[in-house]
DNA sequence: TCGCTCACG
DNA sequence: ACGTACGTGAGCGAA
């Protein structure tokens, strides 16, 4: 070897040392409870969300960031140092949930797979040790170190070397926090001060008490003015009244606080670099590891190859032969239309299912190859005739429709898929030469669809009422919706087929992306493939179906939920698709005309906007326009907020402070209302019009919010503006179908009011309501202690806010808020509001009371709303979930009420063979493109249907507003 | 894809 | 002491 110069420049530079110290619990406790939402439990009923979490976590910072050197902390099982100082130390801390308890042994197995060292000392806890690590590294000469961790407590030990990196979560990118992130998060100095500004604040939730009346806003004040814990005791004489008190009679306490925030760098322990290098991981036992908890994606992406049995995709699909097989009909009422003995048509799942909360039952989680079944592809007139003759002899079956997309006005029908027999279904291809040979297909199976006797199973049904609905076919006898099935047993998760099998049969269905590739190029429809390759595919949806229904059949009818589902969810489904399919008429000349004028509005206040604000910039970036506001023009004096991003906050609230005194807020505000108006509105909707029937065809969902309401989207026809005129105006485009034809609108007026007036069972208030008064004018009047004639349009309105805040839950601080008063007032407004109506204080506290009993709360109908959190440690969650304790059952009996009153109507509407259909509901709210002739005699019915739907039970009345007109706007 | 803002009940 | 009213969906900008 030469000592050339070219040698030394090639010569191996040591590489950059790149320590990374995990802080376990704290990664496993974000992990487990990122999963809370959609639980995560493998066929062995073992809950691997932390787990998952946790390694995807490592994995990504592995393959991301590549350590060099690396290690995982855990807290000491045992007490430590902390609590000897101080007894109550993290007293308030709830058990570790028994998942993450199962969870640990599998962690640390992995972490040791992969060669990672786990890093513990007793009588220390995990930010103890990585403390003390971190600090040696650094002094031994490591010029990055990141403690991986999402607490906040760890900011106290950033150095320039040492930082503080947040691993990505729920879609977040990962954060490195450095020392001026510290600094300007705490606004603080010196890094040192993070101590005591947690000392003083102090922290619920691992009980360190900090001193009374000193939260975040104030600890930062304190500290900025006198540096430290110390300094301010030092200093307590500057203090003003109660505050001088709590630091002079609590200062021992804040000493302690701090003590206990401070995160101890002297742990004994070595650091030794060299056990800390990164190493191969033993791939074995990874695998092993991976296969026990059945994660396949991550062995796929870890181990690189295709590890594991990921989720099967049939081979070729060829259904089971058939022809050969079938024995002459013989065999009548429930029997398998080919005689398969029923040890072979081995059912999918049937376990018994688990109550409430999802439950995995053990057992192996299956795919089509690893189940017996019977799918048979029915692609001739004598088979179709076959399977027609058995449809008729059965009481329930499940069926779906194929189709050539999701858009109901678009797409066509590919096929029909039937089951009654788990395990066994049947698959019909409707031709696709042509729209006759289709209708044909279809009109084949009317007698089933018409069949009064059958109940019709589906998921997500009301898409193939929708499809069957352009063929004509108007669907008879009951039905039973599985996705509305899981709805009720579980409002707020989330009800797609795939991961109802998953959770309920341990199975797997083919995913749709196996047929028709994923979306993007390429992509095929069903119409694309042979009628052999989507049987499989269609039957097994048929199948997993059927079976679903008869798990939850029962798991409903054990909550008491099982008439909610058959009285209202269900028959609520037909009403939805005849509204979606009906649509409504948008006058597009009327929106066009609209639109130029807000561009006007829009261009000139721009103009003025820039004029302002000196240059022009992109008003509708928040963070441009925060830039311009507070940076540039120094707006906003000392009440400047920040979002959680770290970003100016501009919204409404604080624009509408600033426009006192700076006239841009104000036009920006303006500006902003009316962009709003024209893209979401007025540029939109003309958009979504179908050109078939000119009219715009929402889709109601009926599963997703959490208290029973609908939702709508596709447009969203349950926000369209009313509360400001120029908003207003574009209710005129909303029109009737045609001359002949009004809109008319009725309305419940307060009907979550009554509803919690009922509830509690308050004399006063029912009283109200039964001699029709204007009920915020008579809260005004009890509040405000006048005689009704004299409650002012003032007090009238804030009486409405609290109305409005009872049902929500009120809080002073938000009333205070919201009508502009100071708390103390506020404070004094609700107290009288209880003592004037006492049995609402009583029921508010009896809904949370009940609540925390339960774990969930209830409608009139027993629709459940789960609150797990209402016994939380966690003060913020709890009060959060209280509020819904309160909220739901008002909210959701709204729902109740007006879904049965759709029923009600509908049914009428059709019996009564008129011609006037509902097209709209938004809540409090029916819309209906009504036959002008007809008006007359459907008003004073649509009323009493709407008033009656459901009574309350202290009989408090529901009234019922109805206008109508030649627009949305006139109608009311 | 997410956060922000804002439309509705 | 904490943080602060319930429930939704859509368009936009920034990554």
């Amino acid at each position: 070897m030469t000592d050339s110069a070219e040698t030394t420049a090639v010569a191996p530079v040591a590489p950059v040392r790149k320590l990374f110290l995990l802080d376990a619990f704290a990664l496993i406790y974000r992990a487990h409870f990122a999963f809370s939402k959609n639980p995560r439990v493998n066929s062995k009923g073992l809950n691997t969300g932390a787990i998952l979490g946790f390694t995807n976590t490592l994995v990504e910072v592995l393959q991301k960031e590549k350590p060099t050197h690396i290690g995982v902390a855990f807290d000491a099982a045992k007490k430590t140092f902390r609590h000897e100082q101080f007894a109550d130390y993290k007293a308030q801390r709830q058990a570790m949930p028994e998942d993450i308890g199962l969870a640990i042994p599998y962690i640390k197995q992995i972490i040791k797979a992969f060669h990672i060292p786990i890093l513990m000392v007793e009588g220390y806890e995990a930010d103890d040790v990585i403390g003390t690590l971190a600090g040696r590294a650094e002094q031994q000469g490591f010029g990055e170190v990141y403690m991986m961790t999402p607490d906040k407590d760890y900011c106290q030990l950033v150095t320039e070397c040492v930082k503080i990196y947040r691993p990505a979560f729920m879609g977040n990118a990962a954060e490195i926090l450095d020392v001026a992130h510290v600094l300007q998060r705490f606004e603080i100095e010196r890094v040192e001060q993070v101590i005591d500004i947690l000392g003083l604040q102090g922290d619920a939730s691992d009980n360190i008490p900090g001193i009374p009346g000193i939260g975040e806003k104030t600890a930062k004040k304190l500290i900025q003015e006198y540096g430290s814990v110390e300094g301010l005791i030092a200093n307590v004489d500057k203090l003003k009244g109660k505050q001088q008190q709590n630091v002079r009679e609590f200062a021992e306490q804040g000493l302690m606080s701090k003590e206990l925030a401070t995160i101890h760098l002297n742990v004994p322990i070595e650091f030794e670099a060299d056990k800390l290098i990164l190493d191969q991981p033993d791939i074995e036992e990874l695998r092993r590891l991976f296969d026990e908890l059945e994660f396949r994606q991550l062995a796929a992406r870890v181990l690189g190859d295709g590890a594991g049995s990921a989720a099967g995709v049939t081979n070729g699909g060829t259904p089971t032969p058939r022809g050969a097989r079938r024995p002459s009909v013989a065999a009548a009422g429930q029997g398998s239309l080919f005689g398969a003995s029923s040890d072979a048509a081995v059912a999918i799942g049937a376990e018994e299912g688990r109550t409430g909360q999802v439950g995995a039952p053990a057992g192996p989680r299956r795919t089509l190859e690893d189940v017996a079944h019977q799918y048979h592809l029915m692609d001739t007139p004598e088979l179709r005739a076959e399977l027609l003759e058995f449809l008729l002899l059965q009481t329930e079956v499940s069926f779906d429709t194929e189709t050539t997309g999701l858009d109901t006005m678009t797409s066509r029908l590919v096929g029909l898929s039937f089951c009654w027999l788990p395990g066994e279904a049947y698959y019909v291809p409707v031709p696709q030469d042509s729209e006759a040979a289709a209708q044909a297909l279809v009109d084949e199976f009317r007698p089933f669809f018409d069949a009064e006797g059958i109940v019709k199973v589906g998921q997500n049904i009301k898409y193939d009422l929708t499809i069957l609905k352009h063929y004509g076919v108007e669907i008879r006898g009951p039905l039973f919706d599985t996705m509305l099935a899981h709805y009720l047993l579980e409002p707020d998760m989330r009800h797609g087929m795939d991961v109802l099998a998953e959770t309920y049969l341990h199975y797997t269905p083919v995913p749709i992306t196996a047929l028709i590739g994923a979306k993007g190029k390429n992509q095929k429809t069903m119409a694309d493939l042979p009628p052999a390759e989507v049987a499989d595919y269609a039957c097994e949806d048929a199948d997993v179906t059927l079976q679903l229904k008869h798990v939850f059949e029962p798991l409903l009818k054990e909550v008491g939920l099982l008439d909610l589902l058959n009285e209202v969810e269900n028959p609520l489904v037909p009403v939805l698709a005849a509204i979606e399919y009906e649509g409504v008429k948008i006058d597009s000349v009327a929106m066009g005309e609209y639109s130029a004028e807000l561009q006007g509005y829009i261009t000139e206040l721009e103009g003025q906007i820039y004029q302002e604000a000196g240059e022009e910039f992109n008003i509708g970036s928040p963070k441009q326009l925060g830039e311009i506001l507070f940076d540039k023009m120094d707006l906003g004096g000392k009440k400047i907020k920040k979002t959680k991003t770290g970003q100016y906050a501009t919204g409404e609230e604080i624009l509408s402070q600033l426009a006192a005194d700076a006239p841009i807020a104000g036009l920006i505000l303006e500006y902003r209302q009316l962009s709003k108006l024209r893209s979401t509105y007025v540029e939109a909707l003309p958009q979504l019009v179908c050109e078939l029937d000119g009219r715009v065809h929402t889709s109601f969902n009926q599963a997703v919010t959490a208290t029973g309401r609908l939702s709508s989207t596709n447009p969203n026809l349950q926000n369209i503006p009313i509360r400001t005129e120029k908003g207003r105006e574009i209710r005129k485009a909303f029109v009737p179908r045609d001359a002949g034809h009004l809109l008319l609108a009725a309305d419940y007026s307060q009907v979550e009011l009554r509803i919690m007036a009922d509830f509690a069972g308050d004399k006063t208030m029912i009283e109200a309501f039964r001699l029709g008064q204007d009920i915020h004018t008579s809260t005004a009047s009890k509040v405000f202690k006048v005689p009704l004639s004299e409650v002012d349009g003032e007090m009238r309105r804030k009486a409405k806010t609290v109305n409005f805040g009872i049902i929500y839950g009120i809080s002073a601080f938000g009333l205070a808020q919201r009508i502009g008063i100071g708390r103390k007032e506020a404070v004094d407004i609700i107290e009288t509001y209880f003592e004037e109506f006492p049995s609402v204080k009583q029921y508010m506290d009896e809904s949370i009371n009940r609540a925390r009993e339960l774990e969930y709360a209830e409608t009139l109908l027993g629709r459940r709303r789960y609150l797990r959190d209402i016994n939380s440690r966690n003060a913020t969650l709890r009060g959060y979930t209280e509020r819904n304790a309160i909220n739901a059952p008002i909210q959701g009996t709204a729902a109740d009420i007006i879904k049965k009153a759709m029923i009600n109507i509908h049914e009428w509407l059709v019996q009564e063979k008129l011609g006037t259909r509902m097209i709209l509901q938004v809540h409090d709210e029916l819309v209906f493109d009504a036959v002008r002739e007809e008006v007359a005699y459907i008003t004073p019915k649509i009323k009493e249907l709407m008033a009656t739907a459901l009574l309350l039970p202290h009989g408090v009345p529901l009234e019922v507003e109805v206008g109508t007109g030649e627009n949305w706007l006139q109608a009311h």
